[in-house]
DNA sequence: CATGAATGAGATTTCATTCAT
DNA sequence: GATGAATGAAATCTCATTCAT
């Protein structure tokens, strides 16, 4: 029971530090923060952030893995309230654009971790997860479509997870770099409903 | 004649400077690396770099811009070398792409500028900038196209525009993540004729 | 028994940790190593450290006497093998030179000690004491020796002693500094002999 | 001649920060000091001793450098006053104990650098030459004695070198540790004049 | 124009010590 | 008695920026 206490505290000082890390890093950038910063934001001293964590780095990396890990577990949930691989496909196109509508500092701060790709082995790896996590999602959804004969048969699965994540991608930057230059609620709709419609099969052409 | 002289040194100073900075930010990232690296690149001395730029973010606006103009440079280059938009947007598209893999740091020192977007007005700005002139480049062969009869005349432009944009930037950034993950010259292959055949009015094979 | 239990406890743990501070201290140096460290080693909490020691000073101080008492008493127990002043002499300068040998650690953390002369008079003193007994242990056998009429009458015994001690000391520093500068064995049995040499009377060979 | 000042104004502040270093370090010990010290020491910024120094440890390095560099130069400057081995061996004997009365503080801070022969091999090695060279002076008095029919000619010159380095150091060790159990002047002097005696050749005994 | 020595603010990190449990 | 989370002071080191030459 004592344990169970201690290791509460534990990793409730380790989340509570997380969580003051996420504010602090969306409010002043990934280059911009201190330690100071987020102890403060904790209410807590600089002393004990290095207690639960090795370093900045450490810290970040702690971060960037919270981070992934919601992300997923939105995409996850929301899926599952669906059996249809059409619905599930189409699921998971509007919450992976609606994500940053909802939580705009996510991506801000996602943005922030990517300047370590080339400078960090290890924030590279969990970066590259997070990626290859979206596109199995997304093939796992294609190939059940396949497999129900919902989808195109001769479909390049990975290929065209590939080509979904990249329209998402590419949209949700060129909104975040200007959100006045597209209608964004119309804009994704719009891909959404053109890249269902090209992989659906379409039914009863010629009718009976 | 005098003011001649020190116009051109001061413009030699300027571009001799920032040219050191492209390649002290490429090899170091935007956040590691300091005054004194710019200047012993460019065989120059620290104060000299204060001279010539009010501060470090003066000439990292100063790189940024430099870099955009570059971009856009070398995209106008070849869309000029054709006449026919059909052939011009397989160019765009092509190029684009291909500028990732040609100068391989490009990108990697523009994703360190987009960590600026949140805090710093100037430098969204020069972003901004960027990505209106690409969607502008491809909206307009869009509707040299459709003018000249070949793109599908109902076609939203802005929307075709963003779209491919977003296609290319979402491709590029899954590449730079991940390499390994696809085979980039297939798949940008690929998902440029399936951009271009789906806006291209399909001429009758077997026509009249 | 209350209390006899209680001051069990008490020394036990002093002793534990005193233990363990020597441990540390010879790994890592006087000056590098944390309470954290000796906690760890004692597998016990910092916080004990505190309890049993009034602060890291403390502890040290506690151990440096500790020492001393030990080289005291390996010294002590050699010489008492014997009950010849010549014999004693002998083993007194032995035991001494062995000591770095045998347990190689002490000197180090002796040496780590003599750091604190300039800077803590309490170190000062403990360090004093030591040395005085070197002097004062090698002063007994002299005199014990010359009242027994095996060394020469007319010695200086307090400069004897100090010598003999120098001798020793200045020696073991230039092997600590540099083992490889000339073979210990070799030298310090021949210092040895040299010394007890000069001390002895030289009976007369072919005396009545 | 701009560069010759320019450098000079850089040794002149190298050998200001040395100097400062040498200061606090006599001051306030090997390990209690701060670059901070130093720098209000010298009366210039903390910023200036890493300007010149790449971490402290390069700064004490430089300062053990120095100091060996200064106690070797008393030491041959005496020794070449005469020509006289005989006179040159009481020279260097008398200088070696001379040095701690005049010179106080260089035996406490050497002594602070012998902290470190276990955990660093630069210093090691600074702390190994100095000893290397003493021997090395003795050995060379020694054999130019022998060489010139003044010491006994089956001399073991490195074992005798090494002696009397031991009994130099050890004494002093014991003076510093100590002042007060013997007196310094009496002893050093009974100490010079039994070793010199030992080593001379014993002229004409029986005349003619 | 050009230099680079000098400054000094500020950031990370370490750790002895305390204290609630 | 024992624990270890929490504190906060202090130290090292970095670097943009200035300025005398």
């Amino acid at each position: 029971m004592n344990d169970r206490n201690r290791n509460d505290i534990l990793n409730l000082r380790r989340s509570q530090l997380t969580k003051a890390a996420y504010q602090v890093v969306s409010k002043k950038g990934y280059y911009n923060f201190t330690i100071k910063d987020i102890a403060n934001e904790a209410g807590l001293s600089t002393g004990l952030v290095h207690y639960y964590f090795k370093d900045k780095q450490d810290l970040l990396l702690t971060l960037l893995k919270e981070i992934n890990s919601n992300v997923r577990h939105l995409l996850d949930m929301e899926i599952r309230e669906s059996s249809d691989p059409r619905e599930k496909l189409d699921i998971f196109i509007t919450q992976a654009f609606n994500i940053v509508e909802r939580e705009q500092s996510y991506f801000y701060v996602l943005l922030d971790f990517w300047t370590q790709l080339n400078h960090n082995e290890r924030m590279r790896n969990a970066i590259r997860k997070l990626y290859e996590s979206y596109r199995s999602v997304c093939s796992g959804i294609l190939s059940e479509g396949v497999e129900a004969g919902y989808f195109k048969e001769d479909m390049d699965i990975h290929y065209t997870a590939t080509m979904i994540v990249s329209m998402i991608q590419g949209t949700i930057i060129q909104y975040v770099i200007d959100p006045g230059s597209f209608n964004y609620g119309d804009f994704t709709t719009k891909i959404k409903n053109q890249v269902i419609q090209e992989i659906i099969i379409k039914v009863s052409k010629g009718g009976v």
